[in-house]
Formats: C-alpha cells, structure tokens, sequence
DNA sequence: TGTACATCAGTGAACGCGCGTTCACTGATGTAC
DNA sequence: TGTACATCAGTGAACGCGCGTTCACTGATGTAC
C-alpha cells in the first residue's frame, strides 16, 4: 500500500504549491479548486481524497508558502554576518524583480489584507511570521523593535509599490524603504 | 428632468459608499453587486443604471474610499503644527480601533494587495497615494524619503496586526512601528 | 511464480448555488400645451 | 390649472457561467495464498 499513498503524499505536495502560487499571484478567492488541480496536474474531483474544503487548502498553502520565506532568511540570518545577512534580506525583498514576480515572492506582500479575512490561515501566518521576526531580530541583536519595525516596511514597500501604477513612484516607495530598513 | 437626476446622483454616492465599506471589509472579490445594491437600499438590476461593469465600481468606490484618508490626512498637515499632524496621523493609523474595524479604515491596509490585481483601480489609488505621502511630508520637511518609508511602515503594520492571530504580537507590531515612525 | 482479491488515488459527470449582466417593465417626476 | 406625454432611476425575473462539493466508478498497485 506505501506505493499509492506515496504517490498520493507527491500529489498533495504539488497541490499545496500550485496553489500557493496562483493564490500569490491572483489572490484567494479568484482561484478555484479546478485551476489550482489542473495546475498540479490532477482533475479537480481527486481534490477532496487531499483536502476536506478549499479553506483547508488555502491555510496550509498560506502557511507553507510563507514558511519557506521564513526558513530562507534564518538560513540567511546564520550563516552570514549580520550586516550583510540584513543586507541580503532587504535587497531581494525590495528587488523589481520580487515586485513584479508576487507568485514566487513573499506570500505577506501578495497576500497579507486577505489572511485576515481567512481565519483557518491566520495560525500558520503568524507562525512563519514570528520566524521572519526572530530572523530579522538576530540581524539587528538587542533592537527586536527595530527588527520589526523593519519588517512592516518591506512588507508595506511591497504592497504600495505594487499597487501604484507609476514606476517611478514604485521605485522611489522601494528605495525610501531600503534606506529605512537599513539606516534603522 | 433635474429631480430625477439629483435623486440619481444620491443614489450613486450611496452605492459608492456601500462598496467602500464592503470591499475593504470582505474584499473585492467577495462582496457582489448585489450586495452593494442591498446595503445602498436599491436593487441589483439598477446597478447598470450607473456603472457600466462591477470593475468600473471597485475603481471608483477605491478611489474615493482612499482620497476620504488622504483628505484627512491632508487637512491635519496643513491645520496643526508639524509633529503634533505627525503624531495624530500615526496615532491613528496604528490605533487598535483602526485594525478592528477595516471598513472604516484606510484602503491600503484592507486591500493593498489587492489593488494590484484590479487595473482599473490603480489610477485611482496611485493618486490618493501621491495626496497622503504629500501630506506625511509636509509633517517632516526636507525628509521625503523618511516620510515615504514611514507610509510602508503604517500600512505593513495594519496589514501584519490584521494577520496575526495573537494579539500580543499585534500589539508589539503597532507599537514598534509607532516607534519607527516617530523616530525616523 | 501465478492468480484472486483489497486498497485507494484519481476520474469525470453531476448537484445546487450565487455570481455579473441583461432586459422588459414600472412609476414618480418634469415638460408641453 | 389641468391633462397628455416624455424621461429615466429603479424593479425583479431571467440568462449563462463557474464555483465548491459529491459520488459512483476506474485502474494501478500491493497483499494473500
């Protein structure tokens, strides 16, 4: 039997991702089961042998999506120095390239006004988020508040810059944060 | 013809508002015409009386939903002196009641990430946006970049309060981001 | 080694429902004479 | 002043569609003997 549910664990890995990215990149509501399942490979009736509603899906995806931010700035926050772990953390954070790209990026920036309104994935949200804290704390030792502080701008950046429609006012909301966050 | 007219314009304001209040509590993608129309007292069929597409609404009632802040936020930098505007601004925006009640609260908190998604709301909300760092730096003059660091901070904070499922961890939230603020 | 059976991930048709949108109609208000 | 007509915001039934969910079934894989 560990054939099957074998298979059966990879295909609810590929769910999970799948729809943690089309969630990031559309928003929750805007995908449905059917796409997230056609995404993964699948047929949209096999989603419920994996998952008992799509509120279900959406707090484990939310959660995981946000978790593997997390595990990469403690990596980040370990294994180099501090300055230039910070450094690492806020330049790909406010980088174009994350702006333009919300479906690989930080699932608090694509998707942080709807976690309130999911209440299934407000635990697993805040979990990975106190790891994003704790990373960003052991960046600045001693200036947890900072750490914080810092971190509702380069989520705040993230959204902002998105939402205007005016490169260069993009631009300049990321750069005015880079200097917050880092001057801080 | 200008009675029905009038009674007309009352109608659409009221529709206006209602979708304001109803898409920065549930979301674009969650509230329905239908709704919007019961909350303005009307009937859904009238809504193409005055919007040629539910997009054209979530436009609008985001833009003028923002501008309702930005006007605010605008009176206070001008009417008071520059810390005390300062201090009330972002008092305010990190006070527990705001993160409590979103569809009275400022747009970019209850829907930032999602403003990306609707195009045609991003004219809209861009200019808003331009109004509010407008006034924010009227409260730190010479320090531009400070004030447009100090917006990411606010609506980061509301959006990661929001999220959170502790309360503590919101609390430390608004207020290392009071903090981050006031000091920058 | 070969055959019969059990398991279970996955299929695809079907369900009721609410969505955005359309449209023929109503009824209150203002205009023409 | 009174009557017939025009205007137009608003009504409510209806439309096609896609959603979340259910379910009888399939078919590949592993177990028993």
């Amino acid at each position: 039997m560990r054939g099957a549910s074998e298979r059966g664990a990879a295909s609810r890995a590929r769910i999970v991702e799948a729809a943690g990215r089309l969630f990031r990149e559309r928003g929750f509501d805007a995908v449905g089961v059917d796409a997230v399942m056609h995404e993964a490979g699948l047929t949209h009736g096999g989603f419920y042998t994996h998952f008992p509603s799509k509120e279900a899906l959406v707090a484990e995806a939310a959660s995981v999506a946000l978790s593997r931010s997390a595990s990469r700035w403690e990596a980040l926050s370990r294994d180099e120095p501090r300055e230039a772990a910070l450094a690492r953390i806020v330049a790909s954070y406010l980088d174009p390239a994350h702006v333009a790209e919300p479906a690989r990026g930080c699932l608090l920036a694509a998707l942080g006004s709807e976690v309130a309104r999911h209440p299934a994935a407000r635990p697993g949200v805040t979990a990975a988020l106190r790891v994003m804290l704790g990373a960003l704390a052991r960046c600045l030792p001693g200036r947890r508040e900072r750490a914080v502080a810092g971190l509702c701008t380069l989520v705040g950046a993230v959204v902002l810059a998105r939402a205007s429609d005016d490169p260069a006012l993009s631009a300049e909301i990321l750069e005015a944060a880079r200097v917050g966050v880092e001057a801080g």
